[in-house]
RNA sequence: GGUUUCUUGGCCGAGCGGUUAGGCACAGCUCUGCAAAAGCUGCUACAGCGGUUCGAAUCCGCUAGAAACCUCCA
């Protein structure tokens, strides 16, 4: 898959599905919002996450260089009390704010490794880029979007939203009259702020605050959405192809984002605006504020009362892939279950097919039914990614065509139904998909060393002669040892063969 | 209260005007010493009420229910 394919995604920016067309030929520069590292990354992160990277693993696999940004954000979210994060939870651990980041951004890495995500090109941390940002603020002020309050500098909302109606609202569908309507009810909870739309890009810090640095208007830190606005800059260009991250960011994170992009350089930051939709666990979506949680080591370990047993890493991203990034979708055991037991076939599928061979016969030319069948399918799977990442499409398509595996080897369709070279595109694109695509793992391969290899060979062997000669009690005490162990045998019409559960 | 989105078979979940999505579960059958695995078959749904259309799960309207955002959040 060398040739550049069409690509249809869908925009937030216009709320619709439009075909990805890229700044620079063959090239994506791609931004997604990371995590705050001020505790353990939760599951909802990691759906967000794992979207973006088959996103990411779809466009290279499609021909494009990509430049993929995800930042660490290490500085600048508020709490009520107006406490910055990282430096609330320094204070609780009794630690330095620079080690609880650290801390999180290494759990956060080892998660994601779990799940088997690429890492990103670039991982800029919000604390490395204070400089770039104080320089945004600086062209904002002088563009006139911001005010300069005792130390501390607020984007002017309603200035730049009357400047430019078009811009302020795109995302989020919010207009200036909603804003205005919205500040008589919160006027009581005004402080310096001209208007409760406005928001901070450079925070004065209070004398206990930890984090702080120098900036032109006080000893401070930046407000959260001028990071990213700062840090796409840097790395991507002030206008770029793809702006990712989760879709309770639209407002007002990326909201706010665009403004300040539009308020500094008086451009659009990125063409695409992607988001991932939520993971909800019984029916609301997971928060941690809210308990309403449960975390990938939780889930990997069954440790939570949400969950009858652990589900690995690799199930958990195919409950993922059965979805499409933009819908819901909900936790639940059973729903996992299935994906546990949808999981283990296709990755047997895929082995089988690898093992499979036909013997070679010349070509005459022609394709029967199956042979058609099959290409249509793995069709089918490429067109439903190149649909705005159908991953379930996709998924649905092997799932066929892996019923076409298994007949081919249980001898019920004929060899000759199918010819040399359509296997060798199904194993290809079997792996294609799987691997490169999806990045899923198979978790039993750790097992299949040769010592391994060996004594199954040995104790089946053992089965066999005992089978032959009738002998159910040695034959079925084996089974059952290996069962036991999490070892299945499977008695085919080819001989025995099996697996790891 | 405002904004937006959603409501699909026992469960999860595709679908973007005309086709059996797919997975899991369940039942029957084939294979098998038995079982498992695998295959085949069945289960054929679109919240409700109207409307548009030759034709709607898919478009429009109303009603009911749910969720997200409006405040830190992936």
């Amino acid at each position: 898959m060398n040739e550049i394919r069409a690509i249809k995604l869908h925009n937030s920016l216009s709320g619709k599905k439009e075909v990805f067309q890229s700044l620079a030929p063959g090239r994506v520069g791609m931004y997604v919002c990371g995590p705050t590292v001020y505790s353990d990354v939760h599951l909802g992160n990691c759906r967000t996450f794992v979207s973006f990277d088959i996103i990411y693993r779809y466009l290279m696999h499609s021909g494009y260089k990509v430049r993929y940004v995800r930042n660490i954000t290490d500085v600048g979210h508020l709490l009520d009390d107006g406490e910055d994060r990282m430096s609330k939870g320094a204070r609780l651990s009794q630690l330095e704010p620079m080690e609880v980041a650290q801390k999180y951004t290494v759990g956060f890495h080892d998660i994601m490794r779990i799940l088997n995500t690429l890492p990103p090109s670039i991982e800029p941390r919000a604390t490395g880029h204070i400089p770039e940002q104080v320089e945004m603020v600086k062209a904002i002020l002088d563009r006139g979007y911001a005010y300069e309050k005792n130390g501390s500098v607020y984007f002017d909302v309603i200035k730049f939203a009357r400047e430019n109606p078009s811009v302020y609202g795109q995302l989020s569908g919010r207009v200036i009259d909603e804003l205005l309507a919205e500040s008589r009810e919160n006027l009581k909870h005004q402080d310096e702020k001209n208007h409760p739309a406005d928001f901070a890009i450079w925070i004065k810090a209070s004398e206990e605050h930890i984090m702080r640095w120098n900036s032109p208007w006080s000893v401070g830190f930046p407000g959260w959405h001028l990071e990213c606005s700062a840090m796409s800059t840097k790395y991507l260009g002030k206008t770029f192809d793809i702006h990712g991250g989760g879709g309770d960011l639209k407002f007002p994170h990326h909201e706010n984002e665009v403004a300040q992009n539009h308020g500094s350089c008086g451009c659009q930051p990125a063409n695409y605006w992607l988001h991932a939709n939520m993971l909800l666990l019984n029916g609301r979506k997971m928060s941690k504020s809210e308990g309403n949680t449960i975390s990938p080591v939780e889930l990997f370990s069954g440790d939570s009362p949400f969950i009858s047993k652990g589900y690995s890493p690799m199930v958990v991203k195919f409950f993922m892939l059965m979805a499409h990034y933009r819908s819901t979708l909900d936790i639940t055991d059973e729903a996992l279950q299935a994906a546990e037991k949808g999981f283990r076939k296709l990755m047997e599928t895929n082995k089988l097919l690898q093992a499979t061979s036909i013997p070679a016969r010349d070509f005459d030319g022609s394709e029967s039914d199956t042979d058609r069948a099959i290409l249509a399918l793995i069709d089918d799977a490429y067109k439903g990614m190149d649909d705005d990442f159908n991953t379930a499409i996709a998924l649905a398509s092997l799932n066929e065509i892996g019923g076409y595996v298994n007949k081919l080897v249980n001898k019920q369709i004929a060899e000759s139904d199918i010819a040399p070279w359509v296997l060798e595109r199904m194993k290809t694109a079997f792996a294609n998909f799987i691997y490169d695509i999806f990045g899923l793992q198979d978790e039993s391969a750790g097992a299949a060393d040769g010592t391994v290899e060996g004594l199954m060979r040995l104790v089946l062997d053992i089965r066999a002669s005992a089978r032959e000669q009738k002998d159910w009690t040695t034959s079925d005490k084996i089974r059952d040892a290996l069962t036991e162990v999490g070892i299945q045998v499977k008695d085919g019409k080819e001989g025995v063969s099996w697996s790891k559960q």
